[in-house]
Order: C-alpha cells, then sequence, then structure tokens
DNA sequence: CATGAATATTTCAGGCTTGAAGGACCTGCG
DNA sequence: CGCAGGTCCTTCAAGCCTGAAATATTCATG
C-alpha cells in the first residue's frame, strides 16, 4: 500500500487520469444520448434492454443468477428488472425442474419480436452516433481499450 | 427517418456496435473498481467525488445550476447530492447578494482537505489501474476517443 | 437420516438519476 | 406600477444500483 501513501503526480500519471476522464465523459455522453431515444421511442430503458439481449442470445433461458453474472449486476437489481419485464409480459419465470430454488427466466413471443425490434434501431443508432469512426478507427480503438481493460484480480473468477 | 426503418447489418455497423460495447464495458469495469474504493476507504462515492472535483476547481463557489452544468447532471439530482454534502460538512450554501432564488455552493475548509486527500488517492488508482497504457498509447486512446465525442445535435448549446 | 454449509433468490435501506411539476424570484415591457 | 415570461432551485415519482440480511432449498458429511 505504500505506494498510495504518497502523491504520484507524474506526467504519465496526468495522461493516464486525463484519459480516464475523457473515457467517462465519451461514455457517458453516448449512453444518455442512447438512454433518451430508447425512452423516447420505445419506452423503455438501457438495463430492460441489456436483460432482454443476454436473455435473446440464451433461447434455453437463464437463471438469474446466470443473468446477473453475465450483466456484472448485482442479484437484486436483476429481480427488479425481470419483474418488471414479466409485468411488461417480454419475460417470463419457469421453475426448474431439479432445484425449487432456482427461477428460468425467457423472453416471450411479445418479448422475442419487441427486442429484434429495439436491437435494429439500437444498432443503427450506434451506427449514426459513432459514423466518424470508420473501420480502422474501430479496430484500432477496440484493441487500445482491451490494454485498459480491469482485469478479474488474482485468484477471483475466470471465463 | 428512413434510414431507421430497415435493417443495417454492414460490416462496420457491426463494427462501430462492438467499439461501443467494448466502451460500455471497459468503462462500467473500471467505474465499479473506482466506486468500490471510493466507498470502502473514504466512504464516499463518485458522485460526490465529482462534485468536490467541480468545486474545487471553482473556490468561488457554483451556482446550483451551474453545477449542474458542469456535470451534466439533472438539476434535481444536484440538490440531493449537494444536501448530503451539506450534511457531512464538506460543502457549505451561500445567499447571493443579488439574486434570492440562487444558491452559491462552496467546499468548506475540511471539504477541500478531504477532497484534496481524495484526488491524490483517486489519481494513483487510476494510474495503477491503466498501468498497461504508455504515454504514446495514452494520447492515440485519447484522440480516437475525441472522434466518437456525441456532438451536441445543431443548435444546441456551445461551449 | 440429520444437520451444517453452500447455493439461489428476494427483500431492504440508502443513494444516484431522470424528467416533470411547482414555488419563489427577477426582469422587461407596456 | 403591474404582470408575463423567464430563471433558479426544490420536490416528486419512478427506476436503477449496490451491499447486506433474510428465506428457501439443496447438498455433503458424518
Amino acid at each position: 500500500m505504500t505506494v498510495l501513501d504518497r502523491p504520484v503526480d507524474t506526467a504519465l500519471s496526468k495522461d493516464r487520469l486525463r484519459l480516464w476522464l475523457k473515457l467517462l465523459k465519451v461514455t457517458r455522453g453516448l449512453e444518455a444520448e442512447l438512454r433518451e431515444r430508447m425512452r423516447v421511442e420505445f419506452g423503455s430503458t438501457l438495463p430492460r434492454f441489456d436483460v432482454m439481449a443476454a436473455l435473446a442470445r440464451h433461447p434455453d433461458g437463464l437463471r438469474m443468477s446466470a443473468l446477473s453474472d453475465v450483466l456484472r449486476v448485482s442479484n437484486g437489481n436483476v429481480t427488479g428488472i425481470v419483474d418488471r419485464l414479466v409485468v411488461e409480459g417480454q419475460v417470463a419465470r419457469a421453475q426448474v425442474p431439479g432445484d425449487r430454488r432456482a427461477q428460468l427466466v425467457r423472453l416471450t413471443p411479445e418479448g422475442r419480436a419487441e427486442f429484434a425490434q429495439m436491437a435494429r434501431t439500437h444498432e443503427a443508432w450506434v451506427n449514426a452516433l459513432l459514423g466518424d469512426v470508420d473501420a480502422a478507427q474501430a479496430s484500432l480503438l477496440l484493441d487500445g481499450l482491451g490494454r485498459l481493460e480491469a482485469r478479474p484480480e488474482p485468484g477471483g473468477e475466470r471465463e
């Protein structure tokens, strides 16, 4: 911990801080725009969209805890979002045969149809918002971003 | 709007979508790590830190609405965060002489001291979390990120 | 089989966030 | 002056989010 006890204050440290602040700014800006469009166009939200996207990729359904893992979101949070999606009829819960604790969550047919529409539109939005990025820049950025991915701490879970 | 009515589905569109998802993933990962450390180490939060940072850059104080502009956060939200910072004694509200509607918000001396400590540690955290990024990569990424900054829509506010 | 540990989920309090509505105040114009 | 329209801020309902505690249920071990 001794490294945290004195000021850092190198040029590189400042550069990294600037990079992080920029990252935050850009991401929040884009996210705000997408959230707003999701709200106006579909009366929905990004978290709901995220849950539906995860379920769309798993047609056999996911358990609540699996959903929580995939989305990297707390267990209790998933409960609330799924609750609302159930009320809206886009998602259904089912019992897992061998385990009375677990729930299997799936898209309903209506949810599947709604998601297809949302996903198409969402991709178009992103495509337009990132319109200044060509393929080469995209791959360059994608690569660079990989470098600052927070790795799970040693001893943590693996994929 | 006609462009949104049919599937996009070009390779470039997929690349941009992947880039956006990566951006979101990386940012959320780092943010979660910083939030957790802020909570454990300082019993505080990133939004509170953001407010204090803005106030630290404006020793003469900021109005609530100016704070809301700087942080790009809704007015009502700022009210709540500042309320809590006031309770904690890190921030104080003052009347603006000529205008009984407005409030001038400032760091207290305690807030200023606390912020200095938090800012030093925060920078060290970011420096460590982005430890794989050297100066050249940082500037490359910073530049690339600038390209996908959501520009305010035409007719919107300017800086 | 019992029972203690582990697993799956929900509930809860506290905080952040938004958009919309409301109240107080200011300003400019007739 | 009076008052219409704007500005500044707060309040509110609804939703997202977390970490921690509570509830069920399953599993492993003796």
